[in-house]
DNA sequence: GTTTGACTAACGAACGTTCGTTCGTCTAAA
DNA sequence: TTTAGACGAACGAACGTTCGTTAGTCAAAC
């Protein structure tokens, strides 16, 4: 017997790999050992899925945010926006994927809400590297914009490559996008 | 009248902006004033002109790695092989989106090919790095392989965001990655 | 100078399959 | 006795692809 809960959990992880397109709601169905009519039991429709899945990843990323002290200076804080950054990216694997490669696939008042969303969060990491420079825990001379934008560049890629078991672990990988930051 | 070439022109054109999932051969019909039918009067499939973008751009990729002096040190080479990504990253943005993203929708050999490219190209920068490493014009305890990945990570995800129109130029945007993994 | 034949590009109908979704029914637990 | 979850059949629409056909072009053969 599977629970709502199932449902979205296994829609995230195929949305994740095949995409929101290429996962048929027949192949879902046999992911959890059901019919496709059966998932009709739990959710409305296939776009309310990917709506869900992708509103999670939004979450977990708003979350990260509200967990960096507020009173540390601009490093510190930017410090804590990176390391918040790697641990949504790993732990949360297939919401975090669909949230970054899936969201044109919703409509269009859902996907500028997911814009939105980005663009507040990467405003997060601008205040912090500006911050920084004012009081002069990053260069003073560090482009806000540019470099906010290299550093998500460099996160949202982590995890086609990070491994868990690989040479590094999270907080030198932190170490190591902190230094390309900041220098 | 349209040519084979108008065809996988507007097959790169809608692969980038809508998948290849996302993308129906009837669609990529009414993109050329054609009915679906008439577009098989100049492929074989959909899978083969899927397989036809890709391939372009991995020549891309090959050819901006051939393009760089043999002769020069390493911080040399790697500034050139930046500055040539960032050139087929704007000047072709369709097949780079196409070969970047939906390589997963090509059938296991060519995908594996595909991977298979990436790593060489990605090699090619490591090496550049190492060779800078040691003969001095790039920092000594550069890590190669991390490098890379940041590198490419920036240079890959530049099409969301950088605008021939912005307050960057594209000289001034190779100084600003080389800025980065120089330090 | 006309005819022929190969070739290209496009057509419209149709193929079998898969898609997301709906419906009424059954079963087992609450 | 009610109810939630799963079932199986069915829906219309869309999918990629194939088919036979047609109109137009161009060069060689007559």
């Amino acid at each position: 017997m599977n629970t709502r809960e199932d449902v979205v959990a296994a829609a995230g992880r195929m949305f994740a790999r095949y995409g929101y397109q290429g996962t048929s709601m027949r192949e879902l169905g046999r992911e959890l050992g059901l019919l496709v009519s059966s998932l009709y039991s739990h959710i409305g429709s296939k776009q309310d899925l990917l709506l869900e899945v992708v509103a999670r990843g939004e979450e977990l990323f708003g979350a990260s945010v509200k967990r960096v002290p507020a009173g540390a200076n601009g490093r510190e804080r930017l410090r804590g926006l990176v390391a918040g950054h790697i641990d949504v990216v790993l732990d949360h694997r297939d919401e975090v994927r669909t949230f970054l490669n899936e969201a044109r696939s919703l409509d269009e008042d859902h996907r500028a809400r997911v814009v939105e969303a980005r663009n507040r969060y990467e405003e997060s990491f601008r205040e912090a590297i500006r911050a920084g420079a004012e009081d002069g825990s990053l260069p003073p001379e560090t482009d806000a914009a540019l470099t906010a934008i290299f550093l998500l560049s460099v996160l949202n890629a982590l995890d086609r490559w990070f491994s868990e078991s690989g040479r590094l672990s999270r907080r030198e990988l932190a170490d190591a996008v902190m230094s390309f930051a900041a220098r």
